[in-house]
DNA sequence: TTTCAATTGTGAGCCAATTCACAATTCGGC
DNA sequence: GCCGAATTGTGAATTGGCTCACAATTGAAA
């Protein structure tokens, strides 16, 4: 991908903002910053104030908690074109979570008053945006239903799904989950350990559903993991 | 409260619907439809089309799912004034949820178009359903965070502190929560069974933190019960 | 009140998944 | 290619919470 030259190409690419107009982009752009982060590093706490959303340009991060014992609970794993942060439009409470990068990332901050302007006056917009936020409700609605009364091996099945609709392409031997998460990262998602999710993946390659190349994982059998794993 | 003589005047006490003009209110009541349910009664299903979206008029509902064998899991409780299936309007294929009453219910059933069309030319309601669900999102990742890496009865717990924010009322002895939910649904609701909950109560009122009065849980003790389970 | 259904309480046995501990492998930077 | 760090693999011991089974209590209807 060719490097970020300026932030209204950038804001182009962007889902929610790709019908925006000339004078609309321009506004936004001069709201906004871009920021770099190395591998590794908090882009905000969870103690902080909600005062901006972001929009990823590129790398990845997660979204998530840290329970009391300082375990890491993940709620989402975003990627480059992604939003996050948006709940700093409801009102400018503290965050109640942490961002940190996964790969070195770069991210365009658009300050809270410049978005919920931009709302108020193009109804397209706050649709969209309306959206937006629908549909991540139902993939946290999904998410919530996956984790009740399941087993953590088939948690760890219905992640993959999830993982597949998000990340997922198109490879020669099945459908090929196109970031690379570690078992302990896999475990943060579905509220287990890294043990388990070790013996349950291999379980998984043992009845050739999935198979591992180059530090990502395949589905080899995408319709016979729905039908073992959905519903 | 007095029988709900006119759906006007129930449009105008729900939170989304209480800024709209004269016109606005006539305009979705002729597209609106009251319907009652006893208790205990579906209002829709998995497979139906999200077709409306419903305003509860008063009683008592719960939303949730069925797994595999026939458990059942409850993603939120909802009561008079409260807006639901309202993923009618990101777009509409199935629900994938269930409702059904927990009380007899008096519902308002909204046409999806009504409710687009007024979106779509009303910014202030638009941003005003921003909001909700804005809110309801962060009820669920809430939820969400509660379930990931915490024990049975610590869940029992966080939950009673969703309930009091939800259904809380003060009362002389604490903070009663004003409806009755049965061990069975307090279990549906942190992903747990009916025993597990029996005795996790039993152990919070050995503990002083709870009593129960006339069917309904007190919460004695709610700066000790935060203290004990948040964070 | 009586009666039947639903809810609540409690114990025994069991199993999935966690913790702990350590070895094998792979990765990433120099 | 080499080396320290991170990740993955695997076993043994432990346990939280589930299942099953049944009794006690409370609620609702007639």
């Amino acid at each position: 991908m060719a490097p970020i030259e300026n932030k209204i190409w950038f804001l182009k690419h962007c889902e929610l903002f790709s019908q925006l107009s000339q004078s609309q982009l321009a506004n936004l752009e001069r709201r906004s910053f871009v920021k770099s982060f190395p591998k590794g590093a908090p882009v905000y706490l969870p103690r902080e104030n909600a005062d901006a959303i972001y929009v990823v340009a590129s790398g990845l991060l997660r979204i998530g908690h840290i329970t009391t014992e300082g375990k890491q609970s993940t709620l989402a794993i975003v990627e480059a074109g992604d939003i996050f942060g948006e709940m700093a439009l409801v009102d400018d409470t503290e965050r109640g979570e942490i961002v940190e990068t996964l790969k070195a990332s770069r991210l365009l901050r658009i300050e809270r008053d410049a978005i919920q302007e931009l709302l108020a006056t193009d109804i397209q917009i706050s649709i969209a945006f309306n959206r937006i936020l629908g549909l991540r409700r139902r993939r946290m609605e999904r998410r919530l239903k996956n984790l009740l009364f399941v087993s953590s091996h088939d948690r760890l099945g219905l992640l993959l799904l999830d993982l597949v609709e998000q990340f997922g392409e198109a490879s020669g031997k099945g459908t090929r989950i196109r970031i690379r998460l570690s078992h302990q990262e896999l475990a943060n998602l579905i509220g287990s350990t890294r043990e388990t999710v070790t013996i349950s993946l291999a379980k998984m390659k043992r009845e050739g559903l999935l198979s591992s190349e180059r530090n990502t994982l395949i589905i080899k059998e995408l319709e016979m993991m729905k039908k073992r794993f959905v519903n």
